[in-house]
DNA sequence: TTGTAAGCGTTATCAC
DNA sequence: GTGATAACGCTTACAA
């Protein structure tokens, strides 16, 4: 075979003019740009007839900038990240730009590697809605990769509760858990257990210390034997169930710090023979679509996941030198998972 | 500011070799080669010492290939497409290859621009995991455009029930619904609504036309009445059950043709007062983590999207010249939902 | 407005 | 094994 990619050269032979005017009509140049004569015409004829594709590796070389963007999650098959993609790729629709999509599965040296190659492919931002490691051996590398991205021209936008590189935007974890373990306690309830996930994870422990402040507002401990850590699985919540209802002095209220885990919890208390919420209660976190299509519904926290990604797309569209942040809040969502303790 | 982004030259001055050395180093070039004395080790130093990270832009330009493969789906926040995306994610991992994923939201123009997009990138190959509309005047532009990749050299896969350009992956929607049909009958059910969705799409087409075949094997047909057209939400499935309880001729079982239709159905009845399944049987499609998790659990039809996923990157990976064909039948997943009809 | 030509950062083809 | 040097397909001064 042939070489049956067609290159501008072509068009702009076939059109019977150079390559620069070729150039200049298919990118619309200049907005007054239009061409002398059927110039212009016969350009987007000849491209059209020939199929033409222009190559983004080379106008990405010739003009250094590219039309992607890249976005890190942890996993895109967990509800939150799901929607949190889509709406990062429903924004970038808008200003036509790609986004290249990785997903670390919670593991930071797989995190730093996509990061180097994120940065290979020189996208205009970087978009990390994973990370967000509590450790330094874990984060510093992958900000140290940011850095370099940085200093390069592209701009980055850290969703990580922690530090960040670029600019921030922080979801509100601890307030939201906070504001939670308030309702709670205002329900009645005195003794909690958390169902804690995986505790490398900044996210995590904003959640939990929110809660555990939340609580200490009002006097409340909760009993080291009443922390689960865990992953974020369904199956982690339903270990948590029963752990607890075999547990000495049982909580009347369960926080999951991710709503799939505290549907787990929900659903092993209900194996186990456990009326949620009249023995006891449960609460998550995030309000994804399964916290309420669960019965009992779940009492959650809800995140504006549409807003966060839309506004990391404009961040990551603002090349401003001094690092912004945002802030989104959410807000508390009360649902049949919850109700007083037994008398 | 100078410039700021490191070229192989700028390693290649620093480690005193030409650039055509560090780029040979740099690539692992031939597995014999290591390069005469410390070359190799000065090039690498000097690489680490620049943070240096190669150009895929330029590197795909010169060597004509490039290390992406292009993901559509309709929705990542779709539970179907998110778990698909994230087992292409994973596969695609395995190869050192980057995904760029794009969302159609089930409009063909948008799935028509975004092919063009992507055939602009020079992915290695497309995954289309969208697409399969019923109407030559949608799918036959986007055919049309993956041709034109083909020819560039470039793979296609078509996870589409209908016609599909390069390598077809066949999920059994037509053969799922069949074999749910019969269990239901066997069940004793028969009459059924179906909770149809969006009719422009060929899998939902291929699961009504399935499960009506399976009711036709046993001499029964669906009322038109009772064939119920909407979107894939939860509340086109509430709508349908609002239909239902009002309809005459009450049918005992509501097949929904996706399962967050089918939990709508079902949550709708409940919220109705009609007893799930004691009153209506429902049952979806797909198996998406939500059906194994209502009350009551969703009987459905179960599809292996972790193998569908990995095989369909090995596929994007063969460029073999003749379209391979790969099917994937689905399992019936009898649960709670489903029940023998009133007496 | 248009064309000519010089890059952009790599890889690949040659000689050496 | 190594180093010049010509592509790769495009944008963008600079000239005409």
């Amino acid at each position: 075979m042939k070489r049956t990619t067609v290159r501008l050269q072509d068009v702009a032979e076939l059109a019977g003019v150079s390559l620069a005017s070729a150039s200049r009509v298919l990118n619309a140049n200049s907005p007054t740009y239009r061409g002398r004569g059927d110039l212009r015409e016969r350009v987007l004829a000849a491209a059209a007839e020939l199929g033409y594709e222009p190559n983004l590796h080379a106008r990405a070389l010739a003009s250094a900038t590219s039309n992607t963007i890249g976005l890190v999650v942890h996993d895109v098959s967990d509800a939150y990240f799901g929607l949190l993609s889509s709406s990062v790729v429903r924004a970038a629709d808008k200003h036509d730009l790609l986004v290249t999509m990785v997903c670390t599965y919670r593991d930071p040296a797989s995190e730093l590697k996509y990061v180097k190659l994120l940065r290979a492919q020189r996208p205009r931002a970087i978009i990390m809605a994973a990370s967000g490691y509590t450790q330094k051996a874990q984060y510093g590398p992958i900000m140290d990769e940011l850095s370099k991205f940085e200093a390069a021209g592209g701009v980055v936008v850290s969703l990580a509760g922690g530090r960040g590189v670029g600019h921030r935007m922080v979801v509100g974890n601890k307030e939201g858990a906070r504001s939670l373990a308030h309702a709670l306690v205002e329900l009645g309830h005195r003794t909690f257990a958390i169902a804690v996930g995986p505790t490398a994870l900044v996210t995590v422990r904003d959640r939990v210390d929110g809660f555990r402040q939340g609580l200490a507002d009002h006097g409340i401990e909760v009993a080291k034997d009443n922390l689960y850590p865990g992953d974020t699985s369904r199956e982690a919540g339903m270990r948590v169930a029963e752990a607890i209802k075999s547990s000495p002095d049982r909580p009347t209220c369960v926080f999951g710090v991710f709503d799939v885990v505290a549907a787990g919890v929900v659903a092993g208390l209900q194996r186990l023979g456990v009326d949620v919420p009249g023995e006891v209660s449960v609460a998550g976190f995030a309000d994804v679509p399964l916290a309420a299509q669960i019965t009992p519904a779940l009492t959650t926290v809800s995140i504006p996941l549409d807003l966060v990604g839309q506004q990391a797309v404009d961040l990551a569209l603002t090349e401003s030198a001094v690092p912004r942040t945002v802030s989104y809040q959410g807000n508390v969502i009360m649902r049949q998972s919850t109700a007083p303790p037994p008398a």
